[in-house]
DNA sequence: AATACGTGGCG
DNA sequence: TCGCCAAGTAT
């Protein structure tokens, strides 16, 4: 069975190492550490977010801040929170917190395994198998799915068909440069709003390119934003400033000025106000100022509140306040 | 299967 | 400017 995809792709898997060799993003630092710790944090900080972001302001002050697995297991949640703040997603920090906390020694090897731990779903099981332990397993990220639509003229896929692509064109010789080409002609050349076909090295056999590659897969039409009104009150005491920590799903374990639905009372002094955009609804809030002491909350400094986690809505309050 | 979950880069 | 979407996971 392996024998015989092997002979199949065999020129695609040629051409792709070629390819790699001159035009692969040899240099990220995730791929020059054999430390499965820090390969796993890059995994993790990768998670629907830019390269360019993670490299230039998160990995590496992460990684300085806690440099090993022990380091992260033994630190508080607010300080993980902290290095994880404007990166997004903050349930990601918590699981690989936990998972930290979990773990006695390092991360285990196997996909079974590393699924088993929290934050750690099949993608990035296969691409920590791959890249830190050099298992022969192919990885599925958005790159290599936007290869695998075009390469075989597919406009539609489960996530099983996916998968059973990825294995049909993996290259058992070379698993881990056939991984990492897969992810730089993804990011580089087959790109989503741009396939640079003419200088892809999978060309010849790929299904798309022969006609409209920018239609595969097929665009799902998404919704309208909806956008939610609030006010949020700061409420100040002191020259201190009440804060609560989100126990919620939505930025939890993040800290944060008060919020209301809407319309408190009047008499309160304005602020300012201000939009912030999120994944699934944009927040227009008026922000307001209040000198009274409710002992529901907890008071800080301005110099304290910079040192706790806060989302970047609060951080624009907290400019305000400047 | 569909939806919640942050933020910022980029065309 | 504005919408797309970026190395996905949990529920």
């Amino acid at each position: 069975m392996a024998s015989f995809y092997l002979l199949k792709h065999s020129a695609v898997h040629t051409t792709l190492l070629q390819w790699y060799e001159t035009e692969g993003r040899q240099e990220l630092p995730w791929r020059l550490t054999r430390d499965p710790y820090s390969i796993w944090v890059s995994e993790i900080m990768l998670q629907q977010t830019q390269v360019k972001t993670v490299l230039e302001r998160f990995y590496f002050p992460f990684l300085e801040r806690f440099p090993t697995l022990q380091d992260l297991a033994h630190a508080s949640e607010d300080e993980v929170l902290k290095m994880w703040e404007g990166l997004g997603y903050y349930t990601r920090a918590r699981h690989m917190y936990r998972a930290a906390q979990s773990l006695q020694h390092e991360l285990p090897q196997s996909v079974h395994e590393l699924m088993r731990l929290p934050g750690i779903g099949r993608s990035t099981a296969h691409a920590i198998a791959a890249f830190a332990y050099q298992t022969p397993v192919p990885i599925l990220d958005a790159n290599v799915k936007r290869i695998l639509y075009r390469f075989f003229g597919k406009k539609r896929l489960a996530e099983k068909a996916l998968w059973d692509l990825a294995y049909q064109l993996f290259d058992e010789e070379h698993p881990f440069e056939y991984n990492q080409a897969m992810m730089d002609l993804g990011s580089l050349v087959c790109r989503a709003r741009d396939a640079r076909c003419h200088h892809c090295p999978l060309h010849s056999g790929c299904t798309a390119a022969k006609t409209d590659p920018l239609n595969f897969p097929e665009k799902k039409q998404k919704r309208a934003v909806p956008i939610r009104r609030k006010d949020i009150v700061v409420i100040t005491c002191k020259n201190r400033y009440a804060l609560k920590q989100r126990t919620s799903r939505f930025l939890k374990g993040l800290w944060g000025f008060i919020e209301y639905e809407t319309n408190t009372c009047s008499d309160e002094k304005k602020l300012g106000a201000l939009i912030q955009k999120y994944s699934h609804f944009h927040l227009h809030a008026d922000v307001y100022i209040r000198h009274e002491y409710d002992d529901t909350y907890d008071y800080f400094t301005l110099e304290e509140i910079c040192k706790l986690p806060l989302s970047q809505a609060d951080i624009k309050i907290v400019n305000m306040l400047k």
